[in-house]
DNA sequence: AATCCATACCCCAAAAGGGGTGAAACCTCT
DNA sequence: AGAGGTTTCACCCCTTTTGGGGTATGGATT
């Protein structure tokens, strides 16, 4: 067959059945076609300049060099190669570690056979291809704690904490006195556990408090 | 037909001809039904307890009330009322402002009629739809800057930085002294144009930095 | 040779943080 | 209606940390 124009890729895999399979699968069809496929991260990554892929399936539990480090690597090197994680781990630690690595979806192993081809259609497409539990996960990082400790007001404060302002221009801002921000961030303080302005901003990140 | 089994699903939409199309779409299948549909966000707020959905299918621009606060508000009262945004809006500031008012899933206007009840599954399956292109916006939000202006070491102290550390803890961690972890934080505040801790961590956190 | 980077030190001013106190305003519950 | 709690506001004193201005040196890179 031509290979001229379907996409070239490589699969990361290093369960031999798991990774001669999903080649059968994705050399079935006429879009793309595997190119090579490894076992370990290590050996992708030296071949990356000859094997040129446009997208490279890769699992996260490998030998040696684990996925993540090795999307970040891969990333850096060759920034315009689609990374799909496909792993067991639904793990949200990974899933977010993936991500910032520069991975562009992320599926699990339930997955089908079509739903293998239509991630990486979705990837050609310039798409992020999620599990549905994956993308809920995603989701749900951007909304905040509905727990907080916080005040409205000092929630107030804590946000423009976070923006850098000064005690003296949050007081303007607010139009209280600079003693009185401070008060509000004495409470956040003591409410928070910390005793600094980043220390408050990184914990109020963390738990999603703003 | 027995609705007793149905989801419930209220439409939030100002154009008739749209909210009629999708009432028709969705009482079309007997998985869920319209409860009720709105041309406006008030409306469909002050009937929310009678109306009892499952879910909301939310446009964005609206009279009145727009959609983002309204998605807010029915989070705060109703948290368990799953909301889809609907809109030909794909504008990244408002995509992020709906997920973090509390939208389970973006779709855009473009979408199917299959697509759409897809879509709907989706959330009742406890997932998280989204266009593939808002999903490809919501995962690069995860991804760091690749042009820093920042030394790796830069980087580094910044990142400790953003943990809430302080000059003497990142001195202690880095195995420097006090003084060069101050002045790696002056060159950082002159590279960033910022003058103060948590400036430096804001406009970091926004340009993804770190 | 020139430029960035990482390291380290100095002085001084401004900002932030820790310890208090207290009072008006606003809920909530009985 | 009143008691008790929380929130918001405001001020004081004092110490520590941070920020702005420098200078300097060895090493790596170009």
């Amino acid at each position: 067959m031509n290979n001229y124009f379907r996409s070239r890729i490589v699969i990361v895999e290093d369960n031999n059945a798991v990774r001669e399979g999903f080649s059968l699968i994705i050399n079935s069809v006429s879009n793309y076609y595997v190119v090579n496929s490894y076992d370990n991260a290590e050996d992708a990554i030296k071949n990356l300049k000859k094997d040129a892929p446009e997208i490279i399936l890769m699992d996260l539990e490998l030998p040696g060099m684990n996925g993540i480090e090795a999307i970040g690597v891969i990333k850096k090197t060759h920034p315009n190669i689609e990374l799909i994680v496909n792993t067991i781990y639904e793990n949200s630690e990974l899933v977010f570690q993936a991500l910032c690595s520069g991975a562009s979806g992320y599926i699990t192993k339930n997955t089908s056979h079509s739903e293998l081809l239509d991630a990486i259609d979705e990837v050609i497409n310039g798409g992020a291809p999620m599990s549905s539990k994956i993308a809920k996960m995603v989701v749900n990082s951007f909304q905040k704690n509905p727990n907080s400790p916080l005040s409205s007001r000092e929630t107030q404060v804590l946000e423009l904490l976070s923006k850098g302002k000064s005690y003296s221009m949050i007081a303007q801002e607010l139009f209280i006195t600079k003693e009185t921000a401070k008060s509000h961030i004495k409470n956040i303080y003591s409410k928070l556990q910390v005793n600094s302005k980043s220390e408050a901003i990184a914990k109020a990140t963390k738990e999603k408090l703003i």
